[in-house]
DNA sequence: TGTATAATATGAACAACGTTCAGGAGGTGA
DNA sequence: TCACCTCCTGAACGTTGTTCATATTATACA
């Protein structure tokens, strides 16, 4: 990752082949990392480790990441990117409400199965971020970023065709609420488990009731004319 | 911490002291850690470093915990404990949506102001959690679980007194989606600086702005009748 | 074909970490 | 005085991320 061709005019067939061959050896260790990140959680993904599962010195990791936190952090942002996609995917311009809707289902489910990503991509050790962000200055943006970027964008769609009440006029702030909401109800399903609920004696209830009280609520709320759904 | 006096039938006078002075070093111990941890994190929080601190060696420590885990999660649960009462001090029986919004607003505050308690309360490293609960046998409930616990009850108060719309009946997922938009708001705070924000182009606002927006929400979506306020 | 060059992988080492343990120092109670 | 107990330390162990000189290999060029 992070490299410049300087000179290649064209590059040669066996330059092309090495460096295939770069790009297959970094997609195997993030695999390898990725699987004991996803299982384990950040701290259990150990350089030695990754080094003896695909056979290659500790060392030799270094050849294709800076550090192991550049390792993670590339896990993270492909992995975000693909779920960007992903949430992009049904992205038409023709009822921003709905879109609304299906938008923050799929990424609900998302963060949901994917507790250690979601982890780590809010509470990123506070080091990380500097450094993160001198690398890849600012581009691409993270997942939660681009949630709350097209969160705004259909929500200032919403307001435009007057489908908000009044007192909801400032996108940024609605916007906000529902992505706080959505990140909300997957951070208590990831940070309680089920026992903790039933240890408060509160009765229990399936992760979708849970996400469709939150949208309801929300519809209620912030919707001029609630449709009947 | 975590000691039985054993054959103790009085305590002689220089067993108090020598147990005030034990206590003494805890708090030391955990007043340094602290300082360490709120500034810079979790990972900013070194053995040999405290030990510097406290002018004494490593190994030292481990006379007062049993190991770093311990330590961090002694303060997390003390001061886990400070807020609790913080928040409990203005818990009558008078109004219960006036109390919600009162313990959410003071929640929303610590939580702002304590970004590094916060993150590890929720974020801890998936193996903390079981070796926590074996220790301390589910007591006290962590600071998240008493939020949820004391918003089910507040809920559960104003679902029998007919404030809440009809399809709002279950204690437990009124108070879980307000457990979530709360610490979603928060989480939002914590986890995008403003300018992250401002990077996707959207407007800013202060954190109050996106509070009151969230709890204009709720209690339009909630509420039965939505008093003037 | 032979040779310089560049990429790649390694073993050994380093510093820092959490943690353990045998043992010293010093006050306490009898 | 003596035995005991608590407190504290230095040294060590194992593990971590990381670096670096060196060896190996493959490529490009003469």
């Amino acid at each position: 990752m992070d490299q410049v061709q300087e000179k290649s005019q064209s590059p040669t067939v066996s330059e092309l082949r090495r460096e295939r061959e770069r790009a297959e050896m970094i997609d195997r260790i993030m695999d390898i990392a990725r699987e004991m990140f996803v299982r384990d959680g950040y701290e259990a993904v150990t350089l030695r480790k990754i080094a003896e599962a695909i056979e290659y010195s500790p060392a030799a990791i270094y050849q294709y990441f800076r550090d192991k936190q550049s390792l993670v952090m590339a896990i993270i942002r492909k992995d975000s990117l693909e779920v960007r996609n992903y949430l992009s995917e049904f992205l038409t311009l023709e009822n921003p409400v709905q879109q609304l809707v299906e938008l923050a289902r799929r990424y609900a489910d998302w963060g949901v199965t994917h507790p250690n990503h979601y982890r780590l991509m809010f509470m990123p050790p506070p080091a990380w971020v500097e450094q993160d962000r001198e690398l890849h200055e600012r581009t691409p943006i993270s997942l939660d970023q681009h949630l709350l970027s097209v969160l705004n964008f259909l929500v200032t769609d919403a307001i435009r065709r007057g489908l908000l009440k009044e007192k909801h006029s400032e996108p940024a702030l609605v916007a906000g609420t529902l992505w706080a909401g959505l990140n909300g109800v997957i951070l208590l399903e990831i940070a309680m488990k089920a026992e903790d609920r039933a240890l408060i004696g509160m009765a229990d209830a399936p992760f979708a009731a849970r996400y469709d009280t939150l949208a309801e609520v929300f519809l209620d709320g912030f919707l001029r004319d609630r449709p009947v759904s």
